[in-house]
DNA sequence: TATTGTTATACTCTATAACTATA
DNA sequence: TATAGTTATAGAGTATAACAATA
């Protein structure tokens, strides 16, 4: 009863108990959700993600996307490259070698859409998540991210 | 305060309300903390999975394994293998083209410092979760999951 | 034919090293 | 020299299609 597996009762999930387990593999369920519903729009996760940040903070450069998304600045290339190619970003030269991103018309059109996909997503999260219970939700893993870079 | 970000004030994080982003980042942090217990141990932490699974299933096979850990059979190949060039793992024929998976001596050796680095990495992330909100959590991960499969 | 296992392949995410360009 | 960006590459996780073997 407090295991999740369904056929074969003969099996055992000693995995069953453990947080790190049930994390890793909600994670993949609801992020393939999402990607279910990014899919009609052509872009991905990671995508989307660059797309909802840039759109909050035009002009920023690829370093600030880096530090606040702590993604590797070499892992963005692509990312950035394929919504470059969309012709849904803008690049201006920055100071030094930096380069300043921000949206064009269709990027804010795209942003709108990725954003209303974000808000479904999230959404459905909340018919899992007791309301008053979502920010304790959301402190906890923080607390459990923060924890967890500095073992 | 709310926000996560700690340099460069003059940037937003839209992200960072979101329960599906946070999940996704603390499960990365939260996994490569446990591959860094695994490993001195010279297995990743699916090959661990695995083998935790095995040693309260002995003589199970493949399949039960994909049906279990939800996992593609074509994926458990390369972990199966592995284990077994490592002489964790002992093969045998089942029914049908089945085959029966169970520990060696060495396996059974292995298992017990997986088991122990498991223990000490859940309890690491215990002390980011009060005690009393543990099962909570798990309940919490389990439905999220549950729901994210069927939306 | 249905089940089990395997191979090949592809996409995504993450990470590092080595390189280039600019102040 | 320090910062910003790029390229190449590697490892891990996930997924599908096609195939082989066995009851």
């Amino acid at each position: 009863m407090s295991n999740s597996l369904s056929p074969s009762p003969e099996l055992v999930d000693p995995l069953d108990p453990l947080i790190g387990y049930h994390l890793r593999r909600t994670t993949v369920a609801v992020t393939a959700a999402l990607a279910d519903l990014l899919h009609p729009l052509g872009i991905n996760v990671g995508e989307a993600t660059l797309l909802l940040f840039l759109g909050a903070n035009q002009g920023c450069t690829q370093s600030d996307i880096g530090r606040a998304l702590r993604a590797q600045p070499a892992n963005l290339v692509p990312l950035i490259n394929k919504l470059a190619l969309l012709g849904v970003l803008d690049k201006q030269p920055g100071k030094g070698r930096a380069i300043t991103l921000s949206l064009t018309t269709d990027g804010e059109r795209l942003h709108a859409s990725v954003s209303e996909a974000f808000e479904r997503h999230e959404s459905r999260i909340g018919r899992s998540i007791p309301a008053e219970r979502r920010d304790e939700v959301l402190a906890l893993l923080r607390q459990l991210c923060r924890d967890a870079c500095h073992p």
